[in-house]
RNA sequence: GCGCCAGUAGCGCAAUGGAUAGCGCAUCGGUCUUCGGAACCGAGUGUUGGGGGUUCGAGUCCCUCCUGGCGUGCCA
């Protein structure tokens, strides 16, 4: 919010110094260092070499520009420091105004997209039939992190979860189906079933190349359209979305479309004619292709044996969103294993015509273990998703019947069941997405440093406040002024006034850690100004009053925030 | 071989091209007769893998080398 504010107002001046002020508007930050101010500007230095003059006279000049243009009293000081750095302090009175107004709004104040936009995300994306692991982990929760932010930002948001449920696994079940099933089993209980004969065809594949060869066959009879094994696949189809649907529903992660691959079956032909009408695919050692500039291998769109592949129904895909949503923006969350394929499938659809559509692979690394390999159990199996959640969630139990004396015991579970699923989230948001992470419960339980559980606990503890205070935060709004008389107080208003900005920063390269890193600035001056300022006990009852406002603004951007992160808050812990 | 990503303090990590590279854990010290101590304040720890370059300014951009991970023609 402030950002914007210093842009619009220097915004004009600097069309005085260039012709493209845009550029330079991006070299205006927040100072890392207090004592210099609260925001600065870098730009007169780059200006002062095509201007031919020194940058602290570039800087001086703008300084007396901008001092003029200051008339809705935004600035309480501009100065010019070090080889040309403009120094920017706000000024109690307005940002006093701008909290007030935050405080009255039910969203923060936070403005809606000038210009909204049409943005499909397609993240999650399991293989359906057989269970969910950790390596969906992050998809998930990285995905719908975005997703709740650029909704709220204001954009057109389709969240589409892009199944797997056309795959091999498919044959391997239809063969285990047809050679080991258990219908009394089936009939009580269809998924464990069917995980059962998941891992039993997947032993003997491994062990028979025959029972392999015949659960491919499997799979192209399904693809071809046999009747049996469609029928099978429908059958199955209901329990596998009822099976993903109920780890959905732990997670709080809801998507607006469920169009997995089978969907587009069908316009998988017309994609490789329509590549070979326009020139882009061609034959090669039997196969389809598309070749690319300066790049040696092609993208397969059809296999030798006439069957096709992920790449030709991703760009199925992509015409389908295009005439059904016509969408600005399509963000794949995505494994960074796959950036080959995404390379190649962009510059495909570039090549197609779609030039205007964004297109972006939101990549990120792999889950380790302690170990630093990939996360897996003991026996060096994959961590199955259900069982990281109960673990995460026995764990949170533990840790609130050792450190809470709050919690009434019939909401233990519930709360055991928020913080333990929250702290998974959190761990992997608050992550740098590119780089590979160490899980591990015990840090991401953790009660200080950057957790959810410490976020949580910061929340309770505003909270608490007024609990203990007997009032509501609606009687002090309505009759409070807010002031800003201790630094600490101060310190607490400048972040309080950049979550606006916190959030554009996390869509801008889509990432959500941006967001945590903010909470987590912001949790850090509450607790300072909490201990350098009593609240309860402040000296005159007006100060109590705008120190509670303080308060119920902090609580409630942490609350927001920690919300599009997909994290609730919990009134006790 | 080629391509992509990463390499930052003992450990785990952060840092839209900006000033003295930060945070947590761990270590040491201090504060307060707790508005929930699961607190706050402070200290030390670094040739940002090596070397070159661009720039007024580089952890960040470019080149090169080293190390590790991943991907590399018919899985997704």
């Amino acid at each position: 919010m402030i950002r914007s504010q210093l842009e619009t107002l220097l915004h004009p001046i600097l069309f005085k110094y260039t012709d493209a002020p845009e550029q330079f508007l991006g070299m205006l930050t927040r100072c890392n260092d207090p004592k210099f101010g609260d925001y600065q500007a870098n730009f007169a230095m780059s200006l002062a070499k095509s201007l031919g003059k020194n940058p602290r006279e570039v800087a001086g000049a703008m300084r007396e520009d901008i001092l003029a243009a200051n008339t809705d009293g935004m600035l309480a000081g501009v100065e010019v420091a070090g080889p040309g750095f403009l120094n920017f302090t706000l000024n109690d009175a307005w940002m006093v105004n701008l909290l007030s107004a935050a405080l009255k709004n039910d969203r923060l104040a936070v403005p809606v997209a000038d210009v909204p936009r049409t943005i499909i995300l397609d993240y999650s994306s399991p293989n359906v039939a057989k269970p969910m692991h950790v390596g969906h982990i992050r998809s998930t929760v990285i995905g719908n992190a975005l997703y709740r932010i650029l909704k709220f930002l204001g954009h057109r948001v389709i969240g589409d979860n892009h199944l797997g449920d056309w795959g091999t696994q498919f044959g391997m079940i239809i063969y285990g189906w047809k050679h080991f099933r258990d219908d009394d089993a089936f009939a009580a209980a269809p998924v464990p079933e069917l995980s059962r004969l998941y891992r039993l065809v997947r032993e003997k594949m491994d062990a028979d190349e025959q029972i392999a060869d015949a659960c491919r066959k499997e799979t192209e009879r399904l693809h071809s359209g046999d009747a049996e094994n469609l029928s099978l696949w429908k059958q199955f189809m209901p329990f596998c979305l009822e099976e993903i649907d109920r780890v959905y529903d732990r997670l709080d992660v809801h998507f607006d479309e469920t169009l997995g691959e089978s969907f587009y079956n069908d316009r998988l032909p017309g994609v490789v004619q329509m590549l070979k009408d326009k020139g882009l695919a061609r034959e090669s050692n039997g196969a389809v292709c598309v070749f690319f500039e300066g790049r040696e291998n092609p993208m397969i769109v059809q296999k030798k044996d006439g069957a096709y592949l992920y790449a030709t129904t991703d760009i199925a895909t992509i015409e389908y969103r295009m005439e059904r949503f016509s969408p600005d923006a399509i963000l794949y969350v995505v494994d960074h294993r796959q950036s080959e394929h995404f390379e190649m499938l962009f510059q495909c659809v570039r090549m197609m015509g779609y030039e205007n559509l964004e297109l972006r692979h939101v990549s990120f690394g792999t889950v380790l273990g302690e170990d630093r390999r990939p996360f897996k159990t003991r026996s060096g199996d994959t961590v199955g998703l259900e069982g990281l959640l109960d673990e995460a969630v026995a764990r949170a139990k533990a840790v609130l019947a050792e450190n809470s004396s709050d919690i009434p015991p019939e909401t233990l579970e519930e709360t055991a069941q928020n913080i333990g699923i929250a702290a998974l989230k959190y761990a992997d948001i608050s992550q740098n997405r590119d780089s590979d992470y160490i899980f591990s419960y015990d840090k991401m339980l953790a009660m200080n440093g950057n957790t959810a559980t410490y976020m949580q606990y910061a929340y309770a503890r505003v909270r608490s406040i007024f609990t203990k205070g007997g009032i509501t935060p609606e009687a002090v709004i309505s009759r409070a002024e807010l002031q800003l008389t201790h630094p600490a107080e101060r310190a607490l208003a400048v972040e309080l006034l950049r979550f606006t900005e916190a959030l554009e920063a996390s869509v801008k390269d889509y990432r959500p850690n941006f967001l945590s890193a903010y909470l987590y600035e912001l949790a850090n001056r509450y607790s300072t100004f909490f201990e350098s300022c009593p609240v309860l006990r402040a000296e005159t009852e007006a100060l109590r009053d705008s120190r509670l406002l303080l308060c119920d603004l902090t609580a409630r951007t942490i609350s927001q925030g920690l919300e599009l992160l997909g994290i609730r808050t919990v009134q006790r812990m």
